[in-house]
DNA sequence: AATCATCGTAAGAATTTATCTTACAATGAT
DNA sequence: ATCATTGTAAGATAAATTCTTACGATGATT
């Protein structure tokens, strides 16, 4: 039996240099390639085959997700499973949509990556029980007809301008002032925004703020 | 020449795993336990001696440069290798005041990593020229006395507390519950908050707690 | 030892804010 | 042509915040 070809993906070098001896290690692993970004990716594609890829979601010039779908739509073989920091349900669902075969947290033992990559590479999916319940809760939640749960497209762009200065702190008379409407009217948006949220406490909404970035990270104070 | 024992602490086990593999390789390390959090890491260096704590900034339960804090102010031996994604002004400065030995990004090379710790095991301190540069200008920039205006040490812990809830939209009545303590003691913790802070409005504590990364982001709903 | 600043705690009164409800014209979709 | 959504807003009521003042316990400074 031949080894199973895996490439990686990811855009801490440390972390390919110690997966790759981590992969390197077992049996029936052999790592072929290493990518920093989605580009990268496809660029080795093009010479090198492999049976898996071992994708980050979060990468500079080429993310996970559309690395995912330019894949797919070139018709590659690879299976891909995803490796990443971020148990989103947003996530998860996106990347199993665009064709990923699998979901990994770095945060889970080597033993369950191990697992992940031969159940993969057999052609079967693999979630954790967790994501496979975040999974299947999204797809079940989600009305039929697309509809997608991220303030962009469920808010209005006056709603998402009032939960951004909300969460920021502003009260609703300064959000009034700043907007230059009543604040009757900053009112009736944050109910609105409420009820869209599904929130009944304002700290619901820096949540859901935070899940999004709706708020600046750091060096970005707009 | 003993080895230098090496302490991993990164909530990521995957990485952990590989790190652990790529350090344990060479021939003048060795690992010597890993952690997943601030509070393992404390728990650990109760009983293990380590030459070198090689840290993640960004982990759950308690954060990294809490962490750099808490081992410094028991006096702990351990020297401190800072090593995470990010290459911000903000973090290398804190870091490093905290007491950190060197600040490397996952996304250096592996040689790099190699020669860090070995800097940092010798008792100089590590960093990158690019974030040696990040440093000088950040020292150079800011002005001598508020050096010391980082919610740190400036405020209480309970004030802090206060703090982070206030930013992360609770009202002063559930914080209140959620502390068992008078709301008229949370309103007094405001105040001084506010005064301390030199803020007049709620949204200017947000956007301090923004700048001091108080809020939390994804992955880390602590 | 005496003093002074800080910290954690808190209450009363006054005021400001938020909430609930209801409304309406303009779009856009079906 | 109708219905849902959006941007706008007011009145009345309920709730939260602010301002002020206070007090004992520490910890530091003299």
């Amino acid at each position: 039996m031949s080894k199973l070809r895996i490439l990686l993906a990811d855009d801490h070098s440390v972390l390919r240099a110690g997966l790759k001896l981590l992969l390197n290690s077992e049996a029936d692993f052999s790592v072929v390639g290493e990518a920093a970004n989605g580009e990268e990716v496809l660029r080795l594609l093009e010479h090198k085959t492999a049976d898996i890829l071992l994708l980050d979601l979060s990468m500079p010039q080429m993310g996970g997700l559309e690395c995912i779908r330019e894949i797919k739509s070139r018709g590659l073989a690879v299976k891909i499973l995803v490796l990443t920091m971020y148990a989103d349900e947003q996530y998860v669902k996106e990347a199993m949509q665009a064709g990923a075969m699998g979901y990994v947290e770095k945060n889970a033992l080597d033993t369950e990556l191990f697992i992940a990559l031969r159940t993969v590479a057999q052609g079967h999916r693999y979630l954790s029980a967790q994501n496979a319940q975040i999974l299947l809760n999204s797809l079940l939640t989600d009305s039929p007809h697309e509809m997608n749960d991220d303030p962009y497209t469920l808010l209005s762009a006056r709603e998402r301008e009032v939960l951004k200065l909300l969460v920021r702190g502003h009260s609703m008379s300064q959000i009034a002032e700043i907007l230059c409407i009543s604040v009757k009217t900053v009112d009736t948006y944050k109910t609105r925004l409420m009820e869209k949220l599904n929130c009944s406490r304002k700290s619901e909404l820096v949540e859901y703020a935070l899940k999004y970035s709706l708020l600046p990270s750091k060096g970005q104070i707009s």
